[in-house]
DNA sequence: AATAATAGTAAGGTATACCTAACAAAATGT
DNA sequence: ACATTTTGTTAGGTATACCTTACTATTATT
């Protein structure tokens, strides 16, 4: 039921995806991401990280060189640019049409991220947009203030 | 990173909340649910099934009796009703407002409602029905005609 | 340069969620 | 009633995603 990657595509699981997102999100701050940030980050041992990243440069997502350094693909650039929209779409979604508060707004982003079909989410991106033209986010948040 | 059950609540994890939904509904409907019907439902082995009602019965949420039956304690009701409450919200964001077909909001919402936060859910709820109190869905849909 | 601290790896372990194959018990068909 | 099929369980296996402990290599400190 779980865990099983998808079908034929690339499919990484969560954890996968996150640690992608974040050394994509480092490597475009020109930030020198190592190992030990990313198991800082998200609380796992080192361990775990390195094995995580093995599996990361096995699909061919990253450069994997230990202490010399983790680099990112040009595969990998797409995977981490596909999620990190879908985690912008909705983060907005929550936060900006919703009002939702940022830190909810971005663990719900985090966690949908990985499980929502690109229909949804196009569809999502189109009707915040909607809103915003309209207002809409500013008059539904004034009904929720009464 | 995953399949960590959270924190001090019941907290089931995916697939068990997904086989307690569907033995939810069975009752409901005086069906008489049976391992094997589980089985099928989610194509995964009679085995597997064993073991999950096996893990349901132990975290108190079922009553299991093998060939004798499968029935539902209060507390499994609750958390069912739970998971069904979110997976209705979801389904009719995705099918009423953002006019996203049966097939596509129904298989969404099967994956969200375990990930999602009740905030986020209760406000989903709110704005769904602010939109239908205004119509904002019938206009939005035809903005995508043209 | 020598020592201490940090970062990564390897080995071995846990728990979950699946699987198949073999078996037993119960339900069903004749 | 007896044979067949269906259903559930057991045992043993796989893969994933974690863990800890111990070790090694590199980097920093003095």
């Amino acid at each position: 039921m779980q865990g099983k990657p998808n079908k034929g595509k690339i499919m990484i699981t969560t954890g996968l995806e996150d640690y992608l997102e974040l050394i994509y999100n480092s490597i475009e701050k020109k930030e020198n991401i190592k190992a030990i940030d990313i198991a800082n980050k998200f609380n796992i041992s080192r361990s775990s990280v390195s094995e995580a990243l093995i599996r990361l440069a096995d699909l061919g997502l990253i450069i994997y060189n230990g202490r010399k350094g983790i680099d990112i693909t040009t595969e990998g650039k797409v995977e981490a640019e596909k999620i990190i929209k879908k985690h912008r779409i909705l983060y907005t979604f929550f936060n900006e049409i919703l009002s939702i508060n940022q830190t909810i707004s971005n663990k719900n982003a985090c966690k949908i991220e990985h499980v929502i079909d690109d229909e949804v989410i196009a569809k999502i991106e189109i009707f915040s947009n909607y809103c915003k033209a309209n207002s809409i986010e500013k008059k539904f948040k004034e009904t929720q203030n009464d």
